[in-house]
DNA sequence: GCCAACGTTGGC
DNA sequence: GCCAACGTTGGC
């Protein structure tokens, strides 16, 4: 079982959405990054444990608790030539983007940015390295397990 | 709104 | 294959 760190941005798919979808599963649209996509078609498992994040908003933080719910399949929205997240370049037979679906175990409070950088014991959190914006980013187990405590905590 | 950091594109 | 220009991310 591996573990993973998921931004999403609030205004567009906020924790809160997806505890009121069915099921608190969302499909995780908009993945325009390879890397990411490769994470999410070569190395993600249904159960992995995932941490929702809330970027681009006033308090960036992790905010819940959830689990990879799919395997990875075609995201529908680089078809649609109405999505901000259409690509031209791609085609049905040949889909260039997937996605997986994420549903949320339990909303937490914000474990915010800051604190999250101010932890000793986080200080290798792939998400906190310098310049990193990849929207999708692999969680060590003991990471994983520091954050689940501080989370109770 | 600013801008550092990074990914992608495209001319050569 | 190099790399400058450009676009995007995302914290502040």
């Amino acid at each position: 079982m591996n573990y993973w760190l998921m931004k999403s941005e609030p205004d567009e798919v906020s924790v809160d959405d997806a505890l009121a979808a069915p099921r608190s599963t969302v499909p995780w649209t908009g993945v325009r990054n390879y890397q990411a996509r490769n994470f999410m078609r070569d190395a993600m498992k249904v159960g992995d444990g995932v941490l929702f994040y809330h970027s681009s908003c006033a308090e960036p933080g992790i905010v819940g608790i959830a689990r990879v719910a799919s395997t990875a399949y075609p995201d529908p929205t680089q078809f649609d030539p109405k999505s901000p997240y259409f690509d031209p370049a791609s085609r049905q037979d040949a889909p260039r983007w997937l996605l997986v679906d994420v549903q949320v175990q339990k909303k937490t409070r914000n474990l915010t940015l800051p604190e999250l950088r101010a932890d000793p014991d986080l200080q290798d959190l792939v998400v906190l390295k310098r310049g990193n914006r990849l929207s999708i980013t692999p969680v060590e187990p003991r990471h994983w397990k520091t954050i689940l405590q501080r989370l109770q905590g």
